[in-house]
DNA sequence: AACTGTGAAGATCTTCACAGCA
DNA sequence: TGCTGTGAAGATCTTCACAGTT
């Protein structure tokens, strides 16, 4: 979705695959907790386990960030930690808002995890003139009629919007005519961006669908197949896979924020 | 991920593409909003715009479900609506249950979109003592103790984890045990499910993490290509694709639930 | 004339399987 | 010997382009 979007010609040499590039989060945090248990060193096969991949996938998607593990041994769990991080770019800090102050919005102002690894919430913003000062998160809510004027004092480039879907578009349009290049979108709308914005969608209601397409077929196969005959395999395996299937929502936003 | 996983030889006939199932709440969504405005048809061109994706791919998709449209006119709006809310098993009534009624938990449970399409909150579980009885969304919530009876009592098939990522485990191997074959993960955790059950994740800190690798790009091109030569496309155009690409987390739970 | 349905080409992504280095 | 890095095969997904239908 509107990530991969390739604005150019798509370039060779730093291309990076999609796909890769989505799996990469999940390899540092794997390397992550090793590194918190001190290990050393991981083989692909080891750390391809941690992430919930397979060995040959994750050793191509490092191939493509270069040669970073020693034949025979395998890779510096620090040295991977630091490589990965400064390919997705977080070895810097990245300003983040959040408009729609919501149940969602202040779930995800509370969220712990913002801060730990290079994102920083830079401000909340909310539309509801009640709102504003009060604090979430220790941070106080500032009106939607400052937007402009926060996105550009604080160099905000990303943006996450919790709002109900009715304001979803109106409010994309501000962030990014005030500069913001990247969206996380959890109101359940399509957004149209200019080109160059990438976009992508978090949602509650598309997921549940998707499980209940997969719920439904099992519930089908059982009268089909005939339970009984061929147990099934049923011995614990490995289940994220990559998600290379996510897709965004299909009714209200995941909470109705405010 | 987890989802796409063939169980089975992949049936045949039966073989919708997971990229398309992926896609089919989008253009239910979509269609909703048609129905509600009392248009009797659409052009796939213009549900396709609706949905965020291109004409032939919403064409190459519905021609898995059956031959729906008529050539010259376009699809019959309700006629799909119902096809489509068939195929993913929302005709059906489909209970669920909240685990760990933390921030995230809570204003999951708000969700309103929950009810809308299918899904009813079945029950709300939490660990801590102090939160069983007290009342989120209208609905009381039991203690994990309970998780086993609760699951069989209501006939619940899926089930959402919203716990901190220490617990999710745990509550994901109770869960599968009493008989749950769906999950929706939000906490950052690779969960380890027997074959036959569907994972899907979702994580805010694998959304960010992407998202800042592509403005870390961005920033780069900048210097790179020298702005100014080519001022490249800036005219709006619709931006999300069919999020083909999400990825799950790296790091805490999208905000830390009970 | 307008628009769907789809074979075929193209693009991506995954997996295999093994050469090659430590 | 052990494990990485990767060409090549295979599987999926996307897009084209047009035949077929109303």
């Amino acid at each position: 979705m509107a990530t991969g979007r390739t604005h150019r010609p798509a370039t060779r040499s730093r291309g990076i695959p999609e796909a890769t590039v989505a799996r990469l989060p999940l390899y540092l945090r794997a390397l992550t907790a090793l590194s918190e248990r001190s290990v050393p060193t991981v083989s692909s096969e080891e750390l391809a386990a941690a992430a919930g991949v397979n060995s040959a996938k994750l050793r191509k998607d490092f191939s493509y960030l270069g040669s970073y593990g020693t034949r025979g041994v395998g890779y510096d769990v620090e040295y991977l930690v630091y490589q990965i991080s400064r390919e997705l770019g977080l070895t810097q800090d990245w300003p983040v808002v959040i408009v729609g102050i919501g149940n969602l919005g202040a779930a995800l102002a509370n969220y712990g995890g913002f801060a730990s690894r290079g994102f920083r919430v830079a401000a909340l913003i909310d539309a509801d003139p009640a709102m504003a000062g009060k604090p979430v998160a220790g941070i106080p809510v500032q009106h939607t009629d400052d937007l402009e004027k926060i996105i550009e004092d604080n160099g905000v480039s990303i943006g996450v919007i919790a709002t109900p879907a009715g304001a979803a578009q109106q409010v994309c349009d501000r962030l990014v005519a005030a500069g913001v290049t990247s969206i996380l979108n959890f109101a359940p709308t399509v957004l149209s961006v200019p080109d160059g914005v990438d976009v992508r969608k978090v949602d509650l209601s598309i997921e549940l669908q998707i499980l209940a397409f997969h719920e439904q077929r099992k519930a089908g196969e059982e009268t089909a197949a005939g339970d009984g005959a061929l147990p099934a395999a049923t011995a614990p395996a490995v289940a994220a896979d990559d998600s290379t299937d996510q897709g965004p929502d299909g009714d209200v936003p995941a909470v109705m924020p405010a």
